[in-house]
DNA sequence: AGTCTTTATGTAAACGAATACATTTAATTT
DNA sequence: AAATTAAATGTATTCGTTTACATAAAGACT
């Protein structure tokens, strides 16, 4: 069911009938209300992928999305928001997956550009910063979310990460606590290492001394929060506090807490990263750095269009401020007692 | 940069080219080796759309996704597991959420369509049983995911949700309940209904009568659940137990029962539905009847690309069975304890 | 060497829509 | 009414591939 096929149908040119269909003002009345009625009967139905053969990339009106693990709530909300920007402007989305696997990514990312999607949000994983630079020398409109590759001019939407770390780990300070373990995420990436900082500097802040047996890493996943943990226990001297730096990791964190039977606060004071919807219902209810991924993703999305339209070539690097919740898992506030 | 560019190039004509990039056997290793060379120097992309436009609609390696809610981290382990096999099998992901919302499902059935995806895997949500129908004897590859409509011929992968809900009743009866509430999902949908059922069914063939007052709704979202909750608990004589039938309304549950001070599972046993990664992290763990969304995912994948494959028409319906994972938010058994 | 296969390559016509440009028709001006 | 202008429609090319068919080159066989 072509545009040709209603062309005949309806005795009138290709040309005419594109025109009916796209709205073009060019058109008399008549012959529209005529081509529509053979449209329906007909049972049309465009061809986009006709379409985007003569219309330039940028109005495809598909956009990727190569993230790296749907399954996280955090960034399924990511991804949502993302969608519901698309919808708002009548845009698709093409989503991949990649498992943090940067071979994948850049798989995703040639199969995206053959796709002649307008553009990309990313959620980078490690590894393929030369890779993504080209594209973006290219000029392929890409927006990175929620993680940027180092000294890489290009648009970006994320946490404050170094001030969610900070403040998370300021908070353990304030309750009391000095020998507080930070449980990173995957070497390399940014949010990891702003998290990282922002721990440090709190320590610093504090006068208190960085142990590098202190800061251990998970990898994002909840197997690797719990391994995280159960290192941290078998410390000479484990910490009385952690600082757990993504909701996966801290299930995993609180599960084997839970199996030791450590008390959460008492015995160990736990505060995370991603306010998942969950982390008021467990008990205690958790102490998190809400990071609103629903809003990254919508402001990605933003973005992402804005360029299409404008065809800017200009960078921005749009930062969200990191809120604390405070519910029970990291105690409470000592030092204001002790004043 | 297209293929023609690159035959000029080359000095060969563009079947040959495309005949290499396809590695298609009749074209000499020699002239291969050539032709490559300037694939991989003038940095070829192919053009998929291109290609598309060719190619039969069944070979288009994009495969569309229609989700009621990628929030929901059932959902988005049945995302996951359908990206896990497209990936496999070469093929992208489309994917756009309906927010349990009708008009948007036609509208993004029909968005795939034009984008001429091979085939769709779809959460139904209420009230397109027609449209789906018609889409079904176009001959249009679909799979139903999670849910079926009513007395529609078509693919589909779906837990056995009356022996989910069964399986949650029966082990309340057993553990001494009575006055057992139910939370449904949204009404019409397939999976509503049949934990429904499987919950009257329980209570049958106990001999306890079915009470109207007990069976409420709230729609899968977590509000739902909690006003839910709020209802059943102002009931002149409140049930002492609760099977709530999805992830998100067993959260509003809990967190409206913590609330109130009300002890789960001594004041009011709970058993949830879907198996989140959270559920064994809550105080007491949630029991819960385990929902493979990755599995369901990869089975619902499988199931679409071997249509695509062999063009078969026969269409079928894969039921997992469920499982019930006891853990103590639904008390203990005190009818084993009495004998 | 000539004929017959087999194998490798080239030619050209699609796929379905958009659109620049050409043409027809209608409206407006003189 | 003719000339001019504006509006509506049509014609035909193009986008980048794939592929049926045509042709040429290379081997195999008498």
């Amino acid at each position: 069911m072509s545009i040709k096929i209603i062309a005949e149908a309806a005795g009138v040119s290709t040309a005419t009938v594109s025109r009916v269909l796209n709205g073009s003002d060019k058109v008399k009345e008549n012959t529209a209300e005529h081509v529509m009625k053979f449209v329906e009967k007909m049972n049309y139905r465009p061809n986009h992928v006709a379409r985007r053969m003569k219309v330039k990339t940028s109005d495809s009106l598909v956009i990727g999305l190569i993230i790296t693990d749907i399954g996280n709530p955090f960034f399924s909300n990511v991804a949502k928001g993302i969608e519901d920007v698309a919808f708002q402007n009548k845009h698709i989305m093409m989503i991949c997956n990649t498992n943090e696997d940067s071979e994948k990514e850049k798989f995703f990312l040639n199969s995206m550009l053959s796709e002649k999607v307008s553009g990309v949000i990313v959620v980078p994983s490690t590894g393929n910063a030369d890779f993504l630079e080209k594209l973006v020398n290219e000029g392929f409109p890409m927006v990175m979310v929620d993680r940027k590759p180092k000294n890489l001019n290009i648009d970006s939407v994320s946490l404050n990460n170094e001030a969610g770390g900070y403040l998370a780990t300021k908070r353990l300070i304030d309750n009391g606590h000095e020998r507080i373990a930070i449980i990173c995420g995957i070497e390399g990436l940014s949010n990891t290492e702003d998290r990282l900082q922002g721990y440090k500097n709190a320590l610093n802040d504090a006068g208190i001394p960085v142990f590098k047996e202190l800061i251990v890493h998970g990898n994002y996943i909840e197997s690797g929060g719990r391994n995280a943990m159960k290192e941290l226990l078998s410390l000479a001297v484990p910490p009385t506090a952690i600082f757990s730096t993504n909701n996966l990791m801290t299930l995993g964190c609180i599960k084997e807490l839970y199996e030791r039977k450590v008390s959460i606060p008492d015995e160990m004071a736990l505060i995370g990263f991603d306010d998942s919807t969950w982390a008021e219902a467990l008990i205690p209810p958790l102490t998190t750095v809400k990071q609103p991924g629903h809003e990254l993703g919508v402001n990605a999305a933003e973005l992402l269009i804005k360029k299409l339209n404008n065809g800017s070539s200009s960078t921005m690097d749009i930062v969200l401020n990191p809120e604390l919740v405070i519910r029970e898992s990291c105690g409470t506030k000592i030092k204001e007692i002790v004043k």
